[in-house]
DNA sequence: AGCCAGGTTTGTA
DNA sequence: TACAAACATGGC
């Protein structure tokens, strides 16, 4: 199999910026980079004298162009958030504006931000990186073996106790009951065609499924731009950058995603990333 | 030692 | 409807 190298201009598209801004969990210092794992596809990529590049097996070279998100002009969506004269947006998205929102997989989606609730990046990524490392198909990228992403019937073999020993803790049981509901049919990736109320719902239906993590599902996983998920950084900025009284983080999301609309996901992940800071 | 991390569930009023 | 406590784990 042949393999390719695409450069891409690097004003809107940091590769560093768009693996550590928060948004996925599996990506790894490597070369002059990273190697990225996206379902069972990898990907090396890295930036380089103002240029974003990626290499990948020739057959997934529409699969990253998809991924990275390629196709959509994000030089409109800085603007807008420089025109919106909303505090620290602005210098967020100058700051920010290499981050491109990933399209990732619903299900890898799923089960990872179940994972991210109450937890660290850190922390986040080693749970999922055990789980992919007992449970993925081993794959090849050329030479170098990887793990796939943990197939639900896979994860379902396994009871309380192996989610507790990767680390899981409470969250075990959150991710084994989906796991086993997937494994006998439920289809999370058919929840695209809802729209967004409709798909908002069917997640908080499932346990250990909050407001918080259907925002970022739904955002991350199926592309609706017009989630703002507030963990505790965003309510950080809603604080102390927006002089916001509000407390509950619901009414703090909404207040947000009326204001931005289909912005609300970028704006979100350049406060992120403002807030937070770089790896 | 106690607080925090990309929170959610459960119980109470 | 709104709010508090409980829930595991590890880094600081």
């Amino acid at each position: 199999m042949k393999r390719i190298k695409r450069r891409y201009d690097g004003e809107y598209f940091v590769i560093k910026d768009t693996l550590c801004c928060g948004q996925v969990f599996r990506f790894f210092p490597y070369g002059k980079g990273y190697k990225i794992i996206a379902s069972d596809k990898c990907a090396y990529v890295y930036d380089e004298d103002g240029k974003a590049n990626v290499e990948c097996r020739e057959e997934d070279e529409e699969f990253f162009f998809e991924y990275f998100d390629l196709a959509r002009d994000y030089s409109a969506i800085v603007n807008s958030a420089k025109s919106e004269n909303a505090g620290i947006l602005a210098a967020a998205a100058q700051e920010g504006k290499g981050i491109r929102i990933l399209n990732q997989d619903p299900e890898e989606t799923l089960f990872s931000f179940i994972v991210s609730q109450n937890n660290n990046i850190p922390r986040i990524k080693g749970i999922i990186e055990r789980l992919c490392l007992a449970l993925g198909e081993e794959r090849d990228f050329f030479g170098e073996k990887y793990m796939a992403f943990p197939t639900a019937s896979r994860l379902a073999e396994k009871d309380e106790e192996f989610f507790k020993s990767a680390g899981l803790g409470y969250r075990a049981e959150y991710v084994r009951r989906l796991a086993v509901e997937i494994a006998s049919g439920l289809d999370v990736r058919q929840f695209g065609k809802l729209s967004t109320r409709e798909l908002k719902n069917r997640l908080l239906s499932i346990y250990g499924v909050g407001r918080k993590v259907a925002d970022c599902v739904a955002l991350f996983g199926y592309r609706k731009s017009d989630s703002f998920p507030v963990d505790t950084w965003l309510e950080k900025v809603y604080r102390e950058d927006f002089g916001g009284e509000l407390k509950n983080r619901e009414k703090i999301a909404e207040y947000f995603s009326e204001r931005f609309g289909e912005n609300s996901g970028y704006y979100q992940q350049y406060l992120f990333y403002h807030k937070r800071g770089k790896e």
